[in-house]
DNA sequence: CGTCTCGTTGACAATGATCAATTCATGTGG
DNA sequence: CCACATGAATTGATCATTGTCAACGAGACG
């Protein structure tokens, strides 16, 4: 399995084949494998390790003590779950799969570990951190302020973007494992709605969505339909002034 | 002027006189000062600075190209503007006033400079960051799933503590110095459903709102009408055990 | 074949938005 | 001190978006 994490960090800077290797090395240190619908860490733990998704959709989530439940952010095949928590004492969320899930637990040893040994790592590192806190701040506007077609378009348009960063779209399409419960308790409306609102995008011709696959035909007209701006994703290749020594590589 | 920073990193940990120095010396490096409603950063700036609030409150926001506003999140006296955006290449969203402001500009070496020596500032500040994120996910429950009453109920609860923790609130009251159109950018709701939702939250007893001062008779209460739990704002003191060779003070 | 989850639909209710005044507070210039 | 301008808070009436409830259909699976 290629790392998802190598190919979206490489979209920050270049890494050479020593910065890949100890990425590599990380996965293997101690692998997991859950079900759909299970908790990898429950609000009130204090966490011990990293977690690396390898493979399979999570979310964070808060539930409310009437039930009501908000997914904070989906974490996509590449993405870390907590770089940093161990600051804190408890968890004040829990993070839960959506689909099955495989990860790596990473201790925070071996994390600085490695980054101190490649410096480009640790960089690669804080603009992936950067990036999640910005998406955060996306997802404040996105339902302070968008309706429910532009906020499902945005969500769809951020995912897809998202999973063609990490190498998991397959030209205009890819894989979307969630239910629409699922959606609509991230964006904060009733699943219903959900449901509706994404006959209303399939209506409008702006996304193909049957079964668990998502197409996009023209990413360009959803982007501009749902006020999508990617600059908060900083997919810019930012870090590429910092390639010293690495090989070019396909 | 107090330091409103050294107070609320002291609801984390304790510092040593030598740890308030060393920030107290920060604020001295550059300090600036701006009217109401004027811009510190903006979109697509690349910011050179971290800036410390001094006195007054800001805010990040986002402006959709049609109009559209959304406040992303306040700064209080204390707080810092942005710790570690230097790594991105440019900033996604604008931060502004809404009030007077005083801010100390800090420049990035000197703050590396002073948490290489001082390492409980660095975790403190490390804290502070953490904190911010948790907040940043608060919003997004807020946004999702609340009603208008328990969200302004909740971002009430909120700054109140947070303003009690820097030391800006008498007994049970303090300075609420926005207008309801912020707070109704703030909320994603309209100015007129902001003011009818403070009346309501009036005619409950659990506030008292008066040009620019807000009372809250029962914490308590207005905690449990917003579904507010504090511990997203971690304010239990878990550095505290790191707590070595520093003096006890007053 | 029955059960379960998920997606879909219709009818209706409710929350919050919009529009348009009006009041209130504050500050300024004459 | 008063007339006036300005921004903010408030109110009423009406509209629209989204939620709720309830039912049904389709596919997956033991």
């Amino acid at each position: 399995m290629p790392l998802h994490l190598i190919r979206k960090l490489e979209s920050f800077t270049r890494l050479s084949v020593l910065d890949r290797q100890a990425l590599e090395s990380i996965t293997v240190e101690k692998q997991r494998r859950l079900g759909a619908r299970e908790d990898i860490i429950c609000e009130g733990d204090r966490p011990s390790h990293i977690n690396l998704i390898l493979d399979g959709w999570a979310c964070r989530y808060k539930q409310l003590e009437d039930g009501r439940r908000q997914i904070i952010s989906f974490f996509l095949p590449g993405d870390l779950c907590d770089s940093h928590v161990y600051v804190l004492q408890a968890m004040d969320h829990s993070i839960g799969t959506l689909t099955p899930v495989t990860f790596a637990e990473m201790s925070r040893e071996s994390l600085i570990q490695i980054t101190n040994r490649q410096p480009r790592i640790m960089q690669a590192l804080w603009w992936d951190t950067l990036v999640s806190a910005s998406i955060q701040r996306e997802w404040t506007v996105n339902l302070g302020q968008r309706s429910a077609t532009e906020r499902v378009g945005h969500l769809l348009c951020e995912l897809f973007v998202r999973l063609r960063t990490v190498g998991l779209t397959e030209g205009d399409g890819c894989l979307l494992p969630v239910t629409q419960a699922d959606l609509a308790d991230a964006m904060g409306l009733s699943t219903v709605h959900i449901n509706r609102t994404l006959q209303e995008l399939r209506g409008a011709g702006l996304i193909v969505l049957k079964g668990r696959h998502l197409t996009v035909p023209d990413l360009k007209a959803l982007q501009v339909a749902s006020l999508f701006n990617p600059n908060y994703l900083h997919l810019d290749h930012v870090g590429r002034h910092l390639d010293a020594g690495a090989v070019a590589e396909s």
